[in-house]
DNA sequence: CTGTTAGCGCATTCAT
DNA sequence: ATGAATGCGCTAACAG
C-alpha cells in the first residue's frame, strides 16, 4: 500500500497525523495552517510522492483551471505563436490549456466547443469573430467564458482581443495608393467563414473606392495560406489586364510566394512590382527583396487573451474589446508606383 | 430549474423517465437499452441541452480521455505540425488534448509533466528522450503512458515514434563527404539537455572523423533556431581557417539565415559555399538558391504517435520503437566541392 | 486553528 | 432490460 498506483489525501492526512480537511488546506495553500503542521503534510505528500486527483478536486469545487483554445491550424506561424505565447501566461497560474484546430470549419469549431464544455474549461480561445450562434450561445448558457481574438468586436458576453481587420485593409491601400499606384490586386486568403480574410480584403476594396478605383476593376485571388497558393494566384493577377502595379496579400506566406513567381517571370520587385505582405512572419526577411508587411500583434494577443481569462469577473469588464495597433513595417518590397 | 446553470445526468433521466443508470448507459452507447428507451433519453438529452460533466465521469471511471503533450514551443514550425496532427487525431477519437511548452528545459518539463499526472492524462508525449529520471519515474508510478518523438529510442516502459538523429546527422555528413568536401563546419541547435540536436552533431562529426576529418577541425556554432542565429553563426564559421566549404545546418531556419549570410558577404552559394538545413520547412523553397535539407516527418510523427496513444496496452506492444526514415531532399544549396 | 460531516455528478455493482 | 444503491477523491460548510 506504499508504492501502488498512488497515495491518495487521506493517506497523507495519516501520516501528517491530521485531518484530510488540514491536508486539503495546505494543499490549496490555505495561511490558516500552523507551520508545523503545514510543513509535516508536505513532507509526508512529497514522501508519498501524493498527486492531487484533479477530477476529484474539480467536481468538487467546480474549478478546473482548464483553458480551452480552438484555433483554425497551427501550420500557420500566426497561431502557433498565438497560443505558444496564451500557454505561457497560463502555465504561469497553473492554467492548462486544451488545445483544438477546427481546420477553419465552424462545425466543427461548435463540436469541439461542446466538447470543451464537457471538460469544464472555464474559458474559451477563439479566432475571428465568425462562429455558428449555437457555439456562442452554449458557451453563455454554461457560463463559459470566451474570447475573440484577430478580431477587435466583442459581443455582450464575450471579449476581444485583436485588431480591426478592415482598417489593416484600408492601411495597405491607403499605403499603396500614397506610393502613387493606381493598378492594384490581391491575393486575399480564403474568405469563406472567414471574418478575418474578408475584413482585411473589404477594408483593401473599400479604400481603394474612397480613391475612385472601382472595386470591379481590382483583381482579387483567393488561396489557403501556402507558398504554392501564392505563386499560382499571383501568375493569374500578372495576367489580368491591366496589369497590376501592387498587390496586396492576405499573408506574408501568400506574399512569399508572389514574389516567388516575379522573380521566375522575371518582374522585378519592387520596380514592376510593388508587394506586401501580411503579419510579419519570421519569414518576411528571407524573400530577396525583403518583405514590407503589417505585423500582426501575435504574440500581443496570445498574452493578453490568457490576462484576459486569468482576471476576476470584475477585472474582466475593464478588459473587454482591446483593439491592437497594425503597424506597417517598410522593406524593400514596395516601391512607388509609376505616374499613369 | 429549466435554463439554469445546466442539467444533469438525473433531470436527463426524469424527463425520460427512466433511472439515471438507463441514461448512462445510453450516453456510453451500452447496446442493452431499448431502441424506445435510448431515443427518449436522447430527445430528454438534446431538449435539456444536457452536458455531462467530465469530472465527475472521470472520478467515477477513472478514464478521462485526455492526453498531454509537452514540446519546447511551438515558435519552430516543426513542433507545430506535428502537434496538429497529434490533435488531429486524437480529436477523431474524442480525445483532447493537453499542451505544455517546455522552452527546452527539462526542469520546467518536470512540472508541466507533473501537472499533466494532475489533470489525469492517460498518456504524455515527451520530444527527445533526454528528460529528468523523476519525469519518467512519476509517469511511470502513475501508470501514464508515454512516447517520445524525435528521436528511435525508446525505455522499457515508455515508446518511440521518430527517426535517429545521429543516423541523420551521418546521412548529412556522408553526402557533403560524397560531393568532395572536405573542409566542413556545422551550425547545431543548442545542444545542451537537448540529445536531438546532440545526436545530429555527434553523427555528422563521427562521420567526418571516419572520413580521416578530425572533429576539432571541425568549426561548430551553437545557437537557437532563429534567422539571426543562423547569420551571425555562418560569419563565424567564415571566418575561420581553413574556411570551410560546406556548412550542416541543424535546422532549416539556421541554414536559412547562413544563407542570407553568404548573399550579405558576396559569397556564393553553391559555388564557393554549400549549405545543407534540416526540417524540410516550407520555407526552404523561400531561399536563393532553394534549400537542399533532410526532411523531418514531423506531420507522421504526431499522427503516429496518436495512434500509439489511441492503441490498447495490447496493441502497443507492436507500436513501440518506430523508426521513421530521413530523406534528403537536393535542391540548389549544395555542389560539388572543389579539389584541394 | 483544526476536525467532522456531507455530497459534487456520475458509472458501476448488484439486484430484479 | 432496467433500477437502487454505493462511492470515486476531494473541498466546503460548519463546529469546536
Amino acid at each position: 500500500m506504499d508504492n501502488e498506483e498512488g497515495a491518495k489525501l487521506i493517506d497523507v492526512a495519516k501520516l501528517a497525523e491530521c485531518s484530510p480537511a488540514t491536508v486539503s488546506r495546505v494543499l490549496n495553500g490555505n495561511p490558516t495552517v500552523n507551520r508545523g503542521v503545514r510543513e509535516r503534510v508536505i513532507r509526508a505528500a512529497a514522501e508519498l510522492r501524493y498527486v492531487p486527483n484533479g477530477s476529484a478536486r474539480a467536481l468538487r469545487s467546480t474549478r478546473t483551471r482548464l483553458v480551452g483554445a480552438i484555433i483554425p491550424t497551427l501550420d500557420h506561424a500566426i497561431y502557433a505563436t498565438m497560443v505558444d505565447a496564451l500557454q505561457a501566461r497560463l502555465a504561469e497560474k497553473g492554467v492548462s490549456l486544451i488545445l483544438n484546430t477546427s481546420t477553419y470549419d465552424i462545425d466543427l469549431e461548435y463540436e469541439q466547443a461542446k466538447l470543451l464544455v464537457e471538460r469544464g474549461a472555464e474559458a474559451v480561445l477563439l479566432v475571428g469573430a465568425e462562429h455558428r450562434p449555437q457555439t456562442l450561445a452554449m458557451l453563455e448558457q454554461k457560463r463559459v467564458a470566451y474570447v475573440f481574438t484577430y478580431t477587435s468586436t466583442a459581443t455582450d458576453a464575450g471579449a476581444a482581443v485583436g485588431f480591426d481587420n478592415e482598417k489593416a485593409g484600408r492601411a495597405a491601400a491607403r499605403y499603396l495608393l500614397d506610393l502613387g499606384h493606381t493598378r492594384l490586386g490581391m491575393i486575399a486568403g480564403i474568405t469563406q467563414d472567414n471574418d478575418r480574410a474578408k475584413g482585411r480584403r473589404d477594408g483593401f476594396l473599400r479604400e481603394l473606392a474612397k480613391a475612385g478605383i472601382d472595386a470591379a476593376s481590382v483583381p482579387v485571388a483567393e488561396g489557403a495560406y501556402k507558398i504554392e497558393n501564392g505563386r499560382s494566384s499571383m501568375k493569374m493577377l500578372m495576367a489580368s489586364s491591366p496589369r497590376p502595379t501592387a498587390v496586396f496579400c492576405g499573408s506574408d506566406i501568400l506574399a512569399a510566394g508572389a514574389i516567388k513567381y516575379c522573380v521566375e517571370a522575371g518582374l522585378a520587385v519592387p520596380k514592376d512590382i510593388s508587394i506586401i505582405g501580411f503579419d510579419n512572419l519570421e519569414i518576411a526577411v528571407l524573400t530577396a527583396p525583403e518583405l514590407t508587411t503589417l505585423e500582426v500583434p501575435a504574440r500581443d494577443m496570445g498574452r493578453l487573451a490568457a490576462d484576459y481569462i486569468l482576471a476576476s469577473p470584475l477585472q474582466r469588464r475593464h478588459l473587454r474589446e482591446r483593439e491592437l495597433p497594425i503597424s506597417l513595417v517598410v522593406r524593400g518590397s514596395t516601391g512607388p508606383g509609376r505616374a499613369n
